[in-house]
DNA sequence: ATACTATATGAGTATTCGCTCATATACTCA
DNA sequence: TGAGTATATGAGCGAATACTCATATAGTAT
């Protein structure tokens, strides 16, 4: 259980370690939404979205259950935001100190 | 500068999101080191380690600096220990609630 | 039953990742 | 100078990602 705590951490940040799926979960961070809710407020392809939100249930950060033909979906854990509030923090001084979108380097 | 802070936010966690990396960092948690000191601790390739610190640089999660032939490492910010304590309670707290680990399921 | 809606998934593709081996670079020391 | 050490990088490869289109599944409503 040491050798995979490791591992199951780094699972967990990949989750996270997308910018669509950041903004799906700030898109949740108050209400709890549906797939056919989702889609359009962010301008996801249907089953792109629906493969996000499935990386997001499986890494445990989000909860889901169906409610007739809709799939509902709530934040699982509120430390996520603390977690991307850190991440935040931590690009902003990076920012400060000249580390760049390496797109644009 | 709004569209790019969650691609931003993505690609620093993407640069956390990996077993190995993580242990590079709670290497050096407490003490400065080099390449020469990190391989043979973690049992990393030489070339293997040198890219991944490559990444935690990259990324601004570590700076290095020279000193005669070696590079050493040490992390540019506490708060990156926060935010895998988080990521730590989070697994922990699936755990419990049944999220496995998906190469076991 | 049929038609319709919401979501999931198979297939194909282009891109990126992680690793290894071999080689290149940079620095030290005799 | 040449030998030795520490790190970086090019090349190649298999695996994983992210995306899209088309289709399948599951539920609703008439």
């Amino acid at each position: 259980m040491e050798r995979s705590a490791v591992v199951m951490k780094a699972r967990l940040l990949a989750a996270l370690a997308h910018p669509n799926r950041i903004r799906i979960l700030e898109f949740l961070k108050k209400d709890v939404r549906c797939n056919c809710e989702i889609a359009p407020a962010l301008g996801l392809e249907q089953s792109n979205l629906s493969r996000h939100l499935k990386i997001l249930v499986q890494a445990g950060v989000l909860v889901s259950w169906k409610e007739g033909l809709r799939v509902n979906f709530k934040l699982a854990h509120p430390q996520v935001f603390k977690m991307l509030d850190l991440a935040e923090s931590i690009v902003r001084e990076n920012a400060q100190v000249g580390i760049e979108d390496p797109a644009e380097a």
